[in-house]
Formats: structure tokens, sequence, C-alpha cells
DNA sequence: CTGTATACGTACCGATCGGTACGCCCGTCA
DNA sequence: TGACGGGCGTACCGATCGGTACGTATACAG
């Protein structure tokens, strides 16, 4: 009779929150980090699992199927996005513009370092263009609030034309996002800040509506 | 004795521009519209093939591997993205402003019909993560260029902070390709000329910079 | 008619893809 | 102690992935 003591074991040490015991935080938590380093059509699910420490089963018995899988990373980075963002807008109660440039400033330094990858769910709806696909519904979700929540924060700064300049500083946070990845620790997203303070500068109507 | 006419004819008809006779030009064509409109990594290259009508070593000797032939095609794409640039210029010489404003508003009206697809660069360094990946070499080069491009016009122009308007331009463009394909019909592309124009009266120094 | 180069297709490779049928282990409660 | 159910792994599936060894048809030169 083999030694017990010998037989790997199963149990893994009291859920550290670094290492999750639950194989289905485990393989959340590897996809998370997979599917935003490298893409999400880029890793299989042999990987995910493998890298977790368990097996495919467990993956399939939480998420349906891999796609499954990629939407509820997206939701998770969805939540994750709101409280980054609601963290800038409460810290500044009643100013929207000073909320926006706190917001941009974290995402302009953020965006600079090497190996940025940029908005997750940017990207995901880059690998799936399919209308219904499953992690493309989540990311235009995200953004289509994305916009309302800055349209609302033009409204708000009293902008004269509160739709072009939400719509213009998605345009930059956009921008910011993808160009960062493209251009690593230079780029063009250190300008962010300081452009769309000038936008919103030049949008609040002082002198008169251009038309 | 079979009947040579019989036989499945293997020219094809003498080359119309729409279906080249050459196997390498209907590849390359083929792999274009499949790689802009589903993602390079969404398509395989059987697809490929089977779509252009012909067989796999007929690519495989023209292009050593898939990522040599995604590689090929944005070369392509970024000839057709210079053409397509510098026809803004050209119609507009020595006014940098309309130059730029042709371009941008030609950009979001191609931006704001459904099913657009972004930029076939940008879409190709969001795939491939990888800094040494071919089709994302090309995919940098190109907007390096960019950059240098704009930030050169943001200079003609007398703009006070020619790298921070020149980089300002750039996050709106790519903003404007991914929010095309993120939003569709009523996207914040629209915006894109008039955002861009307000930023670039904001940059011209007729009042003192901020500083 | 023959040699040769060009241009292409047939048929296949091992690896990896996403996904699943089935069984074992272990803590809980009787 | 025994029945039970949740939680997990072993071992496998067909399909598709990117890539290739090898044969064939045709045009042209001699």
């Amino acid at each position: 009779m083999p030694d017990k003591a010998n037989v790997k074991s199963r149990r893994a040490p009291p859920a550290s929150a670094e290492r999750p015991t639950r194989a289905v935080d485990r393989i959340r938590q590897t996809a998370r980090e997979l599917f935003y380093r490298e893409g999400i059509r880029a890793v299989g699910v042999e990987e995910i699992v493998s890298r977790a420490g368990v097996t495919k089963p467990s993956l399939y018995r939480s998420f349906s199927s891999k796609d499954e899988l990629a939407a509820a990373y997206l939701r998770d980075y969805d939540a994750e996005f709101w409280r980054y963002f609601d963290e800038a807008v409460a810290a500044h109660p009643g100013k929207p513009r000073a909320q926006l440039l706190q917001f941009l400033e974290r995402l302009a330094r953020r965006a600079l370092v090497a190996n940025y990858r940029g908005c997750g769910l940017t990207n995901a709806a880059v690998e799936y263009p399919e209308a219904d696909h499953p992690a493309r519904r989540v990311a235009e979700a995200n953004k289509r609030e994305l916009r309302r929540r800055l349209v609302g924060m033009a409204t708000e700064m009293g902008a004269a034309a509160p739709a072009v300049l939400g719509d213009g500083l998605l345009l930059l946070i956009e921008g910011a996002y993808v160009s960062g990845q493209l251009f690593g620790e230079g780029g063009p997203a250190g300008a962010l800040p300081e452009v769309a303070d000038r936008l919103i500068e030049a949008s609040l109507g002082r002198k008169p509506a251009r038309r």
C-alpha cells in the first residue's frame, strides 16, 4: 500500500489571496492575465488550465465554452474599470473637469510603460468583430456606458456642445489605449492630459461656439 | 482518348482585374479581404487558399509562412494608406490644416458605416503583441511614420507645441479607428473633424501657451 | 520531337484546437 | 459505518491548425 503522504497533495494551502484554492477562481485569475497579455485568440484553454494547475473539465464545469470564459474575463475587467473610473470621480466631488483629468493622467501614466497592452475590452472587440459574440457584447456595453458618462461630464462642465466634447474625449481615450501599446515608452499617450485639457478649455463656450 | 475540352481548364480567362490569373495575386487579394474583415488569427490558410481557388503549396511558394503573408498584407495596406493620405495632402498644397481636415473628414465618413473594421495595421498590432512579430513590425513602422508626418504638419501650422498637437491628432485618429468599429453608424468618430479642428485652433498659440 | 523551367495540385504530416465521457476521492450527515 | 453528493482529474474525441513531400500539366527552346 503506497504511503498516503507520498501522494501529491490535492488540497492547496488554505486559500492565500495570491493562489486561490478553488479551481474556478484560479482559472478566472489565470485567464485574466493570459487573455489580457497575449490576447484571447492567442491563448488556448489547455494553456490556461495547465498554468492554473487544474484541468479542462474544471474549466468547462464553470464556463460553458471558451467564448463564455472570455466574456466572464471581460465582465471582471469591466467591473475593475469602473472601480478605477469612479475612484477618480470620487476624488473630486462636483468637479467633472478635475475628475476627468485625474482619470486621464493615471491612464497616460499606465499607457507609457513598456509592454502596456491597452484596454482589454477594446482589444477583445478588435479580436471579435462578429456582432453576436459574447465577448464583444460585454465590450460594446462598456464603451456605450463610457460614452454616456463622458457626455454627461461634458454637460456638467457646461460645454456648448457636450456630445461633441464627450465624443472627443472618448476618441482621445481610445487613442491612448491603442497608441500606448503601439509606441511603448515615449508614445503619444503622454500628450493625453494636456490635449484633453486644451480641448475642454476650447469647448467651454467662453468664446462663441463656432458655427 | 478523352476529349481535351472536357478536362477542367487550368488556365483562367486572360487576367481580368477582378480575378487575377496568377495564384500569388489571388492569394494576396483574398488574404487582404479576409484578414481585414475577420482578423488575421481568425482566418486559416486553408480558408484563404480555398476562397482564392488555389492550394496551400501555391501560398507557401510565395510566402514562407502565414506570418509573412500577414506582413505582406500589411505592407500592401501601408502603401494604400499613404496613397490615401498623400491624396489629401496633394489636394491642398502648402495648407497643412486643410490637408489634415480633408483626411479626417474622409476617415470619419468611412468610420461611420456599419461593419467598419478600423485600421488593419492597428488591428494587427492588437492581435500580435510580440515585439518581433513580422506583422507587428510593419504596423509599428507605419505608425511611427504617421506620427512623424503629423508632428511635421503641426509644425508647418505654426503650433506652439507641435509635438503635443501632432500626438493629439494621432490619438484622435487612432480613437476614430477603434471607436468606429465599436460603435458603428452613430459613433463618436463623427465628431473627429470638429474636435480636431477645435484642438488645432486651440494649439496655434494665438493666445499665450498655458504654462 | 525532346529537354527543361515554370506553375500548379494531390495527399499527407504532426501538433494543437475546443470540448467531453467517465470515474475517483473526500467531507458530510445519518 | 455507510450512503451520498460536490469537486476534481484521467484519458480521450473529431476537427482544424500551419506546413510539406512529391507528382503533374504546360509553354518554350533546341
